[in-house]
This record gives C-alpha cells, sequence and structure tokens, in this order.
DNA sequence: TGCGCTCCTGACCAAAGAAGTCAGGAAAGT
DNA sequence: ACTTTCCTGACTTCTTTGGTCAGGAGCGCA
C-alpha cells in the first residue's frame, strides 16, 4: 500500500521528458532536475523503454524522449512499468481470490480499492503533471483539507495514521 | 502497491470475529476458518490486539474478541494495524513532499490516491463485510464490468496488466 | 577510422520486509 | 496442579528495495 521511491522517481523522470518536447533528453540531465541517482534512473529508464513508453538513442546527441505525447502516457503506465500490477493482493489479482465465510465480500473491497487507484492513476496525464492542470477528479479529492492530513482516525485510536 | 497477506488474513480474521458476537473465539477457530496458519495469525492478532482493535484472553475458555461494536471497526483501521500508514511514498507522508521543476504536481496526485484509497477503505466496516452490504462507494466502483477485468490498458500496450 | 559520448545490461551488495516457524513463558480455568 | 490458550522474541528463508560498479554496444563526428 506504499509508493516505491522506483515509482515516484520514474513519473519524475517522464514529467521532465514531457515537459521539454525538444529532441532527446540525456540520463543526467534527468537525474540533475530531479535529484535522482543517476545509475539508479538508468534502470528505470531502462524499464520504461521495454515497456514503450519511451525511446531512447545513444552516442553524442543521444538521449530518452517519449514514444507517446504526453497527454496519452499516464500516470497509472508509469507505475505499472517499474512496479508491476496495480493492487494485487498476496501476488494474484483480485479478480482471481476464492473468499470463503464470512470473510466472501473482501473481494469486492480489493476490486474496489483497485478501482479507486485507476479513476486517480488513469486518469492523470504527463501533460496534466507538467501544466498543473489535473483532472476534475483529483481536484475534488484535494479540495477537502482532511485529505492532506495524516489520519481522521476513528475516536479511541492513538495511532501515528497515514 | 499492492496488499501484504498479513493485511488480507487480518482482515479476514476480523472479519470471523465480527461474525459471531458470543464470547472470544480462540486463535486455533479463526485459522482453521479461514485457512490461515495458526502461528502467523497468533502474530498477526497481537499487532491487532496492540492497536487496540481487538482484546484477548488466555486459558481455558480464552480467546479474541472485537473491542468495539463491529460497525465501528474499519477496514482502514485494521490495514493500518498491520501495514502501518496507507500510501506513504518513500516511507514519507504525500503531505510532507517537496517536488520541484516539474514534478511539482505530482504531490497533489499521490494526496489523491490516498483520499481515494480512504474513501473506500474507511467505509467499509467489519459489520458491513460480514452482511454484504457493501456501502455505495464501493458498489458503485464494482458495478462497472471493467473494475473486475485485469487492465483497460491504453492502445499499444502489450501488458500483463492489474 | 577512431574517438568520445551516451545508453544498455548484468552482476553485485546491504538493508529491510514478507511470510512464516520454533521454542518457551505467562495468565486463566477447572 | 495441569491443561489450555494467548504472548513474545528469536530465528529462518526468500524477495524486494534502493542502490553501485564494471564493462559493452551503438551513435555521431572529426
Amino acid at each position: 500500500m506504499r509508493v516505491s521511491a522506483k515509482a515516484d522517481y520514474a513519473v519524475r523522470a517522464a514529467a521532465e521528458l514531457a515537459a521539454s518536447e525538444e529532441g532527446p533528453i540525456k540520463g543526467g540531465r534527468l537525474a540533475e532536475a530531479q535529484d535522482i541517482p543517476l545509475q539508479f534512473l538508468e534502470h528505470i529508464l531502462l524499464d520504461l523503454k521495454h515497456q514503450g513508453i519511451v525511446h531512447a538513442r545513444r552516442g553524442a546527441k543521444g538521449g530518452y524522449w517519449l514514444a507517446r505525447p504526453a497527454d496519452e502516457v499516464t500516470v497509472a503506465d508509469i507505475v505499472r512499468a517499474v512496479e508491476g500490477p496495480i493492487a494485487h493482493v498476496q501476488s494474484t489479482p483480485p479478480e482471481a481470490i476464492e473468499y470463503h465465510g464470512n470473510a466472501e465480500s473482501l473481494q469486492k473491497v480489493w476490486i474496489a480499492v483497485r478501482a479507486s487507484l485507476r479513476t486517480v492513476l488513469e486518469n492523470v496525464t504527463l501533460a496534466d503533471l507538467v501544466s498543473g492542470n489535473l483532472p476534475p477528479v483529483v481536484e475534488e479529492l484535494t479540495a477537502n483539507p482532511d485529505a492532506w492530513v495524516a489520519s481522521t482516525g476513528t475516536k479511541e485510536m492513538a495511532t501515528k495514521g497515514d
């Protein structure tokens, strides 16, 4: 239920690519712009390349660029490319799990979890990110000040929250 | 972005507790009912106890029971108890991250991710789970058949999907 | 042709987490 | 006392995370 450094780095690097639509940008510049360890970033960019999200060229005037226009690449695409499937339970997709007894409805809950993640991640494109013009669903979710604090917390909870 | 076995087990065991409101239920019965390794389950139940979600008594007629009524315990409570904070990025809460340059809006996206997870997890109680009567937000999210398949997939994607 | 630049790839590494197992101790009931 | 059940820490195995290192392969240019 957490976002890895890899996914975070990947989206940030991709945003940087989306921002400047002028020829290939080299890894070093991306690393510097977003303060990401270069060698780690190169592995990440390789993943993105293998998933067909970016293209790359080597040599003097080489670098990386987006394979598709920035408004056709979603954050979900990037996260899946580096982290694999979203919202799997015990490494199996929620639709493939069989629950028994009193937990039968739990499958529906995990499906809902995945669906709600998708409504955010699949609706934000790199173009949205760099323009700062986020889709309505994100604006609505972040409009509530409670979304910005650790945890609403049920009465008798003393937890740190999230 | 995945759900651990621990969290899955915890919710299932809690659901079993919520289902039978008749005195303490012993770990062995929970383990059998939901097919969970007993010794592993005991550690999980201990976590739940430390978070004040269940109570326990030892000895002959001992066992576990919910500390609060089943309609006042949410799935979010359980997940937080065993997995810690939800939707942290690089182990830090999204509201505490500072992004620079073209990634500035990314913070808002992660906040939205957390908020959307909360709308599901904090609205499903154990009572909802065992009754099968899930809140409207879950019914809406799972009504769409697309929610039940691996991935809608952008055109040229050949990924396995989630 | 050669040279430098940049990507590409695999190997490696330390630390942490995931998923359990094992062994023993401490309370509760009979 | 004795059994039952929870409680706890230690330990194990495997994978993931977050990197680093060393070298190879293609690209452009003089």
